[in-house]
DNA sequence: TCTGGGGTCCTAGGACCC
DNA sequence: TCTGGGGTCCTAGGACCC
């Protein structure tokens, strides 16, 4: 008999304050500063160095708020570049996907690995190569939690972030209820705010006695979800691996304004550029919509002019990817829901139903319909060529008074030729 | 003055049917 | 006038994730 020991093994890799270590790779100079990445709109903040962090700003804190640290203690401060970092993400993914196919990326700074073909006792070892070959070749620290099931490696990842090393397993732990009992109950995967709200009730404070507490409590006292994370917790795998990417079911397009809108026209022309923006890239994935949701609404933050919100639903006859008849649809259903003397400070448009766009002729479809795809294929082309909204409809307006903020942009941009750096001779 | 965006899944409740 | 039970399907809203 082998005393090797293969156990069910999975990693949990996340980058290191993903957003901030994007900036750092083009900019030495802010490498061991406090440095904070603003969401859309330059409105939160989203992702924070160890030194901001240090600081004692907060994850999500609206940007105006933080504006007295910042300034006192010189941050620096970026608007987000998202096609910077989804290219970064995508060189990380690569690199992981050579230790194991079996991989899920989970979100744009994570992946799950399932590395049970090592053995238990080199487990370790495996992720501290791991760490150091993405470190090497991307330029992105990371943290890489190993435990039993995708749970339990975020816990091992939350402990590895404290770590110098930067990678703990859980493999092999005989007695697991010292470990759980330091992580408090909200920082557990897959317990949120409610969820924690309810916990605390019930005299539950940490993951331990989340772990060992009656099954069919759970169950009868929350739901399903609950009761699969307790399970995970206690080794017992209900929440696998999804290898493959699978189709999205929806596609949301919506942002803040830059300033308050409130013009009709001026809201048609933010829907009808949301819209062109989703069926574009509904159209990338050749899926078709079967409905269409668009929603307005004024901020929830301040009501001295009223508060007003509302959506409205449409059913496409026939499912579409077509940008003509979305924005159309759009604008209708904005139309019966707009209201005016609002000062409105978001839209978006909603894509659902979706399915695959066989590209099969059905029963009312013409030759009309043939020159519209290939019209829609045409602009997808030249919009890819010379980059986007070179062409575009005409409601969707030029003036783009309601487009987002952002002050503090780095404007590097890996996937965008014009952000080559320029070398001069001297 | 200034508070992100894009997803998934579950559940309760209503409509409808037999 | 009284008044059952069980099933399906859909939707809106809520909770969670990053």
């Amino acid at each position: 008999m082998s005393s090797i020991q293969h156990t069910k093994k999975i990693a949990l890799v996340d980058c290191n304050s993903f957003y901030v270590s994007c900036e750092r790779l083009f900019n030495p100079k802010i490498r061991k500063k406090p440095v904070v990445v603003l969401s859309n709109n330059d409105g939160c903040i989203v992702s924070r160095s160890n030194e901001a962090k240090a600081l004692g700003i907060k994850m999500g804190e609206p940007y105006f708020k933080a504006k007295d640290i910042i300034i006192k203690n010189n941050v620096q401060v970026f608007s987000s570049g998202y096609s910077l970092y989804g290219d970064i993400s995508r060189r990380v993914m690569r690199t992981l996907k050579r230790f194991n196919s079996d991989m899920e990326v989970y979100s744009i700074d994570e992946a799950f690995l399932d590395l049970s073909n090592f053995p238990d006792d080199e487990i370790e070892d495996v992720g501290k190569e791991i760490r150091s070959t993405v470190l090497q070749w991307t330029g992105i620290p990371t943290s890489i939690g190993i435990a039993k099931t995708k749970t339990l490696s975020k816990v091992a990842n939350h402990i590895a972030k404290k770590k110098e090393s930067g990678v703990t397993s859980l493999v092999g732990v005989k007695n697991i209820d010292p470990i759980l009992e330091k992580v408090e109950i909200n920082d557990v995967w897959g317990v949120g705010r409610q969820l924690t709200k309810f916990y605390h009730q019930n005299g539950i404070y940490n993951a331990k006695q989340l772990k060992n507490i009656s099954n069919t409590w759970i169950k009868k006292s929350s739901n399903v979800l609950s009761s699969r994370t307790a399970m995970e917790l206690r080794g017992i795998t209900c929440i696998g691996l999804e290898k493959s990417v699978s189709k999205r079911k929806s596609c949301v397009v919506s942002r803040s304004f830059g300033q308050r809108v409130e013009k009709f026209q001026e809201l048609k022309e933010a829907i009808a550029n949301y819209c062109l923006n989703a069926s574009e890239k509904i159209r990338s994935e050749s899926l078709i919509a079967k409905s269409i949701t668009i929603f307005i609404r004024t901020s929830p933050f301040q009501n001295k002019f009223g508060y007003y919100s509302n959506s409205k639903t449409i059913d496409f006859p026939i499912a579409t990817n077509n940008s003509i008849e979305i924005v159309k649809t759009a604008l209708s259903a904005l139309e019966s829901i707009f209201k005016n003397g609002y000062r409105y400070q978001k839209a978006g448009v909603l894509l659902t139903g979706l399915s695959n766009d066989d590209g099969k002729k059905n029963l009312f479809s013409s030759e009309k319909d043939e020159k519209i795809n290939s019209l829609m294929r045409s602009i997808d082309n030249t919009n890819y060529k010379y980059g986007r909204s070179a062409i575009s409809l005409a409601s969707a307006g030029v003036q783009r008074r309601w487009n987002m903020k952002r002050e503090h942009s780095s404007r590097i941009d890996t996937a965008d030729f014009y952000c080559l750096p320029t070398i001069r001779a001297i």
